[in-house]
DNA sequence: TTGTATGCGTTATCAG
DNA sequence: CTGATAACGCATACAA
């Protein structure tokens, strides 16, 4: 283990005070261009990093943030945090942060853990998943003045604070144009209840494209939990009718894989496509709506930035991305 | 924002000094009961919680373990990582210690990180994936004298470090055990080349059975990248053949699900197995070897905690679990 | 068993 | 523009 490189050290080495050092590195345009550049020479021969621990104790800023890890639960739709951790790193990293990851069941036990990371931790800010109605996380957060942005609206008020979503009524749209384009007539939508944010507004671009193309959605809107036998369950009781829909537009990939299985069994040629474009989708074909993960991320860290590092509190910024639909062999 | 508490707070309030406040955190034994536990409760109606950089400062440690996190490659092992990375979210919370994530493209960019991540915030420790021949990641860990374990075994040297790892031969001697349970004579293999550890392991599994049953492997041993176009590329090459194998162990799911695709198209009726019990097997019924990834993540955490904890250099602690074949329509 | 003094590495304040 | 000094919150050696 090499000795400890301190700020005095490159102090030494560069022969100035300890706080020209510090000045070098946080104020660079109050030092003397001589000075610094003989500072920066300093640091790189040392290979000194400023003291993260020590910074922080002085400043209270830990240059963290925290991210929620949660269980996998389908695994089908898993795959999109993983995505989206991986880009959220990479932005972060690129803006002098780090991603520290918690664990949490339920709202109310995520919760908890911010009181405790930020307790012991002090993190510099969150970036929250999957918001829905009344989402009590934003409120303790927001309540509390920690710095935070979400992936997904806050559905209730959407000027409450910075977020990045993707248009998942964009999605579904162009999801039902393109079944529109290819002929079909009546087009069915497999989603989930109404009430969560996400669901009704994926359901909503379902139906305001078929209304708007002049068709008539009356018996084609179904409701069910997430999940693959659900999905085929609704599907089979969509296509087992007089008048069967020639195609399926689902709010996620589990159910659209259902629905494949129903239209498979029953030997009817319909349509389906899915939401979020997972392995699974690529691997049987599934055509599904794909969301650019690694922008959100992206985006998510500068607008978190912008809330860290902003001079003044910055007012709440909207960002709404279009997914794109990717054509596969199941439409 | 609340009022920061200190340990000086926490000590007014309960009447006692700074010090035995700091005892009965960190050796509640010298502590009188009776005053121990009037620190508590002031601990506990302060809501205070223990400053990390500060103890950081003076201790060295950080309680933060570190964990790469790659691109999403293939998307369909991805969500290997996505699993492991949660157990050992939890795991390490359990233990006191969070997880830090930091990206890394190749090996060498993951080196330079290293020095970035000690420096700036003197993690505690390290969990490596994707061991392989001569890891140089180990080997700078080890050389600059950084706690850390790995989820694979160093390949060339089963007692130079603490590790866990899933037999991946056991896994396809398994699969091939089933195989001939069921009446297949001839089983050929589709794996990685020859030359990394994992892939070489999970050959040698299947090997080792069929030799033992006195089953003869000549010819049937095929080598290809991962993926599932070089999958469909080699298993066709394998069954378009005068006495084709009439079952397939797949080194990877995503081979399994090339190989399964040249099955359905050729219409011969070959078993396949794949590797990892991916989502995507779950959904087209592959039968698939899976690893118990919570477990794996909490042994982990286990071998590190006692790394780090522990009073005086651990030996190395070699773990080794066995996974389970998951049957399901492919076989 | 409890209290007192000191230092970890950094940045902020203030005098030169 | 540069240099000295204090303070952040905690843990530890040492004295009481």
């Amino acid at each position: 283990m090499a000795q400890k490189v301190t700020i005095a050290t490159v102090a030494r080495h560069a022969q100035v005070s300890r706080q020209t050092v510090s000045n070098v590195l946080n104020a660079p345009h109050i030092v003397r261009e001589e000075t610094r550049e003989r500072v920066r020479a300093s640091i790189a021969t040392l290979g000194y990093r400023a003291n993260q621990a020590a910074r922080q104790m002085r400043t209270g800023r830990s240059r963290l943030i925290a991210v929620r890890i949660e269980p996998t639960r389908d695994g089908i739709n898993g795959s999109v945090l993983d995505r989206f951790l991986h880009g959220l790193t990479e932005a972060a990293g690129a803006a002098g942060y780090r991603v520290l990851l918690y664990p949490a069941a339920d709202a109310a036990g995520e919760i908890a853990t911010y009181d405790d990371l930020l307790g012991a931790y002090e993190l510099d800010g969150f970036v929250l998943t999957h918001t829905d109605h009344g989402d009590a996380r934003a409120d303790w957060l927001a309540e509390h003045g920690v710095p935070f942005v979400t992936f997904g609206r806050p559905w209730d008020d959407p000027g409450r604070h910075s977020w990045v979503d993707v248009d998942g009524a964009e999605g579904t749209a162009q999801a039902t144009r393109h079944l529109i384009g290819a002929g079909h007539r009546r087009i069915a939508f497999v989603g989930w209840p109404a009430g969560s944010g996400v669901g009704d507004d994926r359901r909503a671009g379902w139906r305001s494209t078929l209304t708007a193309a002049g068709l008539d959605p009356t018996g084609l809107d179904r409701e069910t939990p997430d999940g693959i036998r659900q999905g085929e369950q609704v599907a089979r009781e969509l296509l087992d009718h007089a008048d069967p829909p020639t195609a399926l537009v689902c709010t996620s990939d589990s159910l659209a894989v259902g629905a494949l299985r129903a239209v498979r069994e029953l030997g009817h040629p319909a349509a389906v496509t899915g939401f979020d474009d997972t392995p699974v989708a690529q691997v049987i074909g599934l055509t599904s709506v794909s969301q650019p993960l690694a922008e959100v991320a992206a985006r998510c860290m500068d607008l978190l930035v912008a809330l860290l590092d902003g001079a003044r509190p910055t007012p709440p910024d909207p960002v709404l991305l279009a997914p794109t639909l990717v054509l596969r062999q199941t439409t």
